[in-house]
DNA sequence: AAGATATGAAACCATTCGGTATCATTTTAT
DNA sequence: ATAAAATGATACCGAATGGTTTCATATCTT
């Protein structure tokens, strides 16, 4: 009943969103700008749109009969913040693996 | 049949999943230790492992009669390089914000 | 060898997902 | 006023998701 915000992550799941992002962040597009990208109808890409909506990653902005689209980055900057909690474990690996190259004979890591 | 490599996204779309993942950050850890910190049954538990193995964000290491979960940080790298490829968009609306700021009466930007 | 332990695998179920088609509504243009 | 254009909304469909239960297999431990 809310509309609640769903979190972006599902929003990110489906490759044609991603798209859809791409598409948007060359220019803010109406529904039928953007479905004019794709080989599916409108209203399938309608769904796409609500759910982007609702994970924070677009805004919609009406005008007159149209609905302008737009990519909203504070969106994808909270999914990126997380990730990057991450990201100590791959500069670590990375400079392991520097390590291992400078010492010419990497001693192979504990493999099955 | 190829038991092929999925996208990371997908993996990362489920909540379940992403603190799966928090957990292994912690330490490796077997399916039943992860799943002790859920509720739901192990079978459960495996299946987001599976998916997680999928989209290459954990790695499997068979010991003896157990199977030990590793992150595998260059996986979550793989969705941080590609949002980030958007970060600019958050840049230049954080220092648009800034100047707007600066400027004591932010003008509203083309809102409806 | 026997029993306990850790996992694998499959069948099943309700819900969600991604798509379609159809019809209604709103706004613009003539 | 009317027709065209853009979108909204709903019902419907097959497939995928997220969970369960049950049974089988492999490996330790004694």
């Amino acid at each position: 009943m809310s509309m609640d915000v769903q979190d972006p992550f599902r929003a990110l799941a489906d490759p044609t969103r991603r798209m859809i992002l791409v598409h948007l962040s060359a220019s803010d597009m109406t529904i039928g700008e953007v479905a004019a990208h794709f080989d599916m109808t409108r209203a399938a890409v309608k769904k796409h749109l609500t759910i982007l909506e609702q994970g924070a990653l677009i805004s919609v902005h009406p005008k007159g009969r149209e609905r302008m689209n737009r990519l909203e980055p504070m969106g994808l900057k909270s999914v990126a913040d997380w990730i990057n909690h991450f990201s100590r474990f791959w500069d670590e690996r990375l400079s392991r693996l520097q390590t291992a190259i400078e010492n010419d004979k990497g001693e192979s890591e504990n493999n099955d």
